[in-house]
RNA sequence: GGAGGGGUACCCAAGCGGCCAACGGGAGCAGACUGUAAAUCUGCCGGCUUACGCCUUCGUAGGUUCGAAUCCUACCCCCUCCA
């Protein structure tokens, strides 16, 4: 692909490029780019927010370039300033590693292996000496730092910044003159630190590289980002059930927001479907479409058309989804009390969040509806409990022996 | 270093000797309604208990008291102002 036909693909679903013309001399050369993007080892279970970024990557390899997947481990230990918590638990260097693993076994389920080099920060910054970090913390100044939104916000509300909050930004500023990096790619959150890095460069006397930010993807509440903490994500490694399921329970106007971000279709097409449902299509059916592309791509084509066909199933039929592995539980002759029963099956956390469920109506054995706490269930039983519409688990009862 | 303010359940936030498992709001879960959307209404929202009750919780550790989230002592942590 010629640099001209590579740009306006790039750009697509980027929310700003630093500098554009950067972005197409460097690709008129001819060579492949060493695009950076770094990754915090804090959350190592990858969600749909990630993903925007990673597709992103996915498009820059599919065009020839060599991405590295970056780790901080070493930033990590910093903690990046942005996040909400001022002080974050440090990691030990055991729960960054096992982090790591986890993100690199998840993460080519998007990028390709073979075009990705996976980077720890801690390989160049962890033997920096001293004189060397008093070296890079001269190539920036105080003035500078304070432009960053958040430490001039607390800088003028009179809240404390800590000084190992400005290495955060250097650091990872460093990366890339390490690295050599010709764009690096980032969160709009990390537009500050994407450009100290342009800065740092210049300074150690490489050619800047390109800062390219795509938008934050919002969590399915719609409002905050998406997070794993706040528990608004949803997983590339969850179930194609779990998945679909909550792709359709997004609200209608955060629809629109993961077609622009996460789907592959053209542009136009998603403009099609907007027109559509203003037209009267119902919003339900789009949404199904969405859910039906996301799941495929994580999972297959068939378990997408699977996990579909369950969805609606359950949703318009208000069936019990197929493929639910039974759980084969042991109890005593005199059986099992339907409270205990749930927690154990982990329908509930608690014989009283089950007492209270089972009050409120909200169980059913085999669709039918359970208002008896005193039931009792025995060896032999075979049966679908629910909690809800939306929990089910099939327990198989067994003598314990 | 000095002065002051504060730490309450997932979050915010009342309470300041018994009526406190702890007001209220948010989040969350469930019921109704629906398109597992939004909005709305209702219930629940520490744990155990075949429901009678019992146990643990209000920064930590002690103490006073028949009785403490509430009073006292020490300690830890956070914030504001002054240096």
């Amino acid at each position: 692909m010629t640099p001209d036909e590579q740009l306006p693909e790039l750009e697509r679903g980027a929310q700003e490029v630093l500098l554009a013309a950067d972005l197409t001399r460097k690709l008129q050369r001819g060579v492949p780019l060493r695009i950076k993007a770094g990754f915090d080892p804090t959350a190592p279970d990858l969600h749909l927010g990630h993903t925007v970024l990673l597709n992103k990557m996915r498009q820059f390899q599919q065009f020839g370039h060599e991405v590295i997947f970056l780790i901080g481990d070493f930033t990590g230990l910093i903690g990046d300033p942005t996040g909400r918590n001022q002080t974050r638990p440090p990691l030990t260097p055991e729960e960054v590693q096992a982090n790591a693993r986890t993100y690199q076994q998840q993460v080519f389920k998007i990028l390709d292996p073979a075009r990705t080099r996976v980077e720890f920060n801690s390989r160049w910054l962890s033997s920096l000496s001293a004189a060397d970090f008093v070296r890079l913390t001269a190539q920036y100044t105080v003035a500078r730092m304070l432009e960053r939104d958040d430490f001039a916000k607390r800088y003028k509300s009179g809240q404390p910044i800590a000084i190992h909050e400005f290495l955060y930004p250097l650091a990872q500023g460093y990366d890339s003159v390490a690295l050599r990096a010709d764009v690096e790619l980032g969160g709009t959150d990390q537009k500050f630190n994407l450009l100290v890095g342009r800065q740092l460069q210049s300074a150690y006397g490489q050619e800047p590289q390109v800062v390219l930010t795509v938008p934050l993807l919002e969590g399915t509440d719609g409002i905050n980002k998406m997070s794993k903490s706040l528990g608004n994500y949803i997983g590339i490694a969850e179930s194609p059930a779990d998945m679909f399921g909550k792709v359709m329970s997004i609200s209608d106007t955060l629809m629109w927001r993961y077609y622009e971000l996460l789907s592959f279709r053209p542009l136009a097409q998603i403009a099609a479907l907007r027109q559509a449902v203003a037209d009267g299509r119902n919003p339900r059916d789009v949404k199904l479409e969405l859910a039906h592309e996301l799941v495929a791509r994580f999972h297959g084509a068939a378990d997408a058309q699977q996990a579909q066909r369950d969805f609606l199933l359950r949703v318009s039929e208000r069936a019990v989804p197929a493929n639910l592995k039974p759980q084969v539980l042991s109890v005593p002759t005199e059986g099992i009390r339907l409270p205990n029963l749930l927690k154990t099956a982990g329908l509930v956390v608690s014989t009283s969040e089950a007492n209270r469920k089972i009050a409120e109506g909200a169980v059913r054995i085999d669709g039918e509806r359970v208002t008896d706490r005193e039931l009792t269930l025995k060896a032999g039983t075979d049966a679908v409990l629910q909690l809800g519409s939306k929990r089910f688990a099939r327990v198989q009862l067994q003598l314990a022996g």
